[in-house]
DNA sequence: ATGCCTATCTGGTATATACCAAGAGTCTGG
DNA sequence: CCAGACTCTTGGTATATACCAGATAGGCAT
C-alpha cells in the first residue's frame, strides 16, 4: 500500500514543512530542484505535491510556484459578522477588491428568491484576501426594492452590516448550500490559480422577517483555505 | 487557455456523460480503450477523468474502474433526521454497515467535549451507502452516563432517533465543522478508494439541553457524494 | 526615473512506455 | 458442487523526455 515512492516522498515533504526554516521561507523550491534532490521525475514529484495540496498543506499559484499554506480560515456561514471582522478576529490581515458593480436581472438568483426570471438585481463581485492570499471570489445579487441606493455606497466592508444599518433589514430566513466543485475559468483566474482547481462553493438565500426576499449570493474559495463551523442551539 | 487537449477531452467525456446509454450503463470503458479511442495517452486521459471527478460526475472504485455519478445526495447537518430516512426521502437506496463496537477513551472525543482524556465512550463505527455505494464512513463516540445500555441495541438506524426514544435526549446544543480533506487509508479503504482521495470532514459535537455532553462524531465522506444544505430561522 | 523588451524561471501539458497489484471471472481438481 | 488456483483486466505508479505559456526580473533605451 504505502511502499508507493510518492507516498514516501508525501512523508518527506510534509516533515520539512512542519519546520518553517527548511524552505528558508514560504515559497517552495522549484518542481525541478525538488525532482532532482528527492532522485525522481517531475511526473512524480507533482504527485506528491497534489497530495500535499489536498491535505491543505501547499497550495500553488498559477504558474508561479508552489508556497506553504497557513492555517485554514475559521467561518461560519450562519453569521453575519463581516468577512473583514472575523478574518482579524483571527489575527489575520484581510483585504477586499471590488470588481464589478451593476444593476441587471439574473437567472439563478431570481430562481432562488423565487422572483420572476427578468426582476433586476444590484449585483456586486468581489475577490477577498487574507495574508494577501486570494482565497474568496463572491458575487451578491441583491433586490433593489430592498436597498435602493445600495450601489452608491463602499463594498470593501461588510455588505450585510449595509444591509442592517442603511436599511435597517433583518436577515432572518437564511438557506445555504455548500458544495464541492473545480473552480471555473473565471473564478480561477480571479484567485490566481489553474482552472479546474478544486473549491467550495457557497450559496446563500436570504429573505428579510416579513419573508421579502433580500440577497442571493455565490462564494467561490479555495477549497482548503477554510474550514466551515457552525453553532447551533435548540433547532430540534 | 482552453487549448489544452486534456480540456477538449473533458469537453467531449461530458457531453458522452449526458447520454446515459453512451456507455451502456453506469461503467465507463477502460482507461485504455477511451484513449485510444480518443488518440491520446492514458496520462493525458486520467487528466480529463480527474477533471470529471473534481466536477463530480464520475467516480472511481479502487482499481475497479470509473463510473458514472450519480446526483449528489442533499443533506442538513443541523437536522437530526436519520440517513435512512433522507436518503429515501430522496428517492435513494440507503444501506448500513456496523464495522465496530466497543467502549474505550478517545481523546479527540474527549476534548471536544470537555471531558477528561481517559473518559471512556462507547464507540461505533460505521460504513453507508447509497445506491450501493459506499460514500460515508463515520465513528461515533457516546458519553456512556447518557446512553448505559446503548452497545445493546442494532446500529444501522438513527442513533438519534434511539438517544431520543431510549434515553429521552434532547440534542440541544451543536457545533458542527466541515472541512475538505483528503482521505486516510482506512476511510479510503472502507469506502473503496485509493488512499488520497478528495473527501469532506464533518464534525459534530453535541451537549443535551442541561449542557451535558452527549455524543461527538466524525463523518468521512466522498467529497462529491453529497451537497450540504442548511436552513435557518432568524438566527441573528 | 520610466517604460519596454527579452532572457530566463516557473509550472502546465503532452507522448511513449513499462511494470505492479488488486479485482473479477474462469478453470480445475477435489 | 465447491474451494482454491490461475489468468486476464483494470487502475495505480513510475521513468524519461519534450515543448508550451505565463510570470518575473534585469537591462537597455528613452
Amino acid at each position: 500500500m504505502s511502499d508507493a515512492y510518492y507516498l514516501h516522498l508525501t512523508d518527506r515533504l510534509r516533515e520539512l514543512l512542519q519546520d518553517p526554516a527548511a524552505f528558508g521561507g514560504d515559497r517552495l523550491p522549484a518542481e525541478r530542484v525538488l525532482a532532482e534532490r528527492f532522485r525522481t521525475t517531475r511526473v512524480t514529484l507533482r504527485q506528491a505535491l497534489a497530495q500535499l495540496e489536498g491535505e491543505g498543506r501547499i497550495h500553488r499559484s498559477n504558474r508561479r510556484g508552489w508556497f506553504v499554506s497557513p492555517p485554514p480560515l475559521d467561518y461560519d456561514p450562519t453569521r453575519d459578522a463581516g468577512f473583514n471582522d472575523y478574518v482579524k478576529a483571527q489575527g489575520r490581515q484581510p483585504r477586499t477588491e471590488v470588481l464589478l458593480t451593476d444593476t441587471r436581472p439574473h437567472r439563478p438568483a431570481a430562481e432562488a428568491l423565487g422572483l420572476p426570471v427578468d426582476q433586476p438585481f444590484h449585483h456586486i463581485r468581489r475577490r477577498r484576501f487574507v495574508d494577501d492570499r486570494a482565497v474568496l471570489s463572491e458575487s451578491l445579487w441583491v433586490v433593489p426594492e430592498r436597498a435602493p441606493q445600495l450601489l452608491e455606497g463602499d463594498f470593501t466592508g461588510s455588505l450585510w452590516g449595509q444591509l442592517r444599518g442603511r436599511w435597517g433589514l433583518t436577515l432572518a430566513h437564511r438557506s445555504l448550500r455548500l458544495y464541492s466543485e473545480t473552480l471555473g475559468a473565471q473564478e480561477a483566474e480571479e484567485l490566481g490559480v489553474a482552472a479546474g482547481t478544486a473549491g467550495l462553493s457557497v450559496r446563500r438565500t436570504i429573505f428579510d422577517a416579513r419573508r421579502r426576499p433580500v440577497e442571493y449570493d455565490e462564494e467561490h474559495w479555495l477549497h482548503n483555505a477554510l474550514c466551515i463551523t457552525v453553532d447551533l442551539e435548540n433547532t430540534a
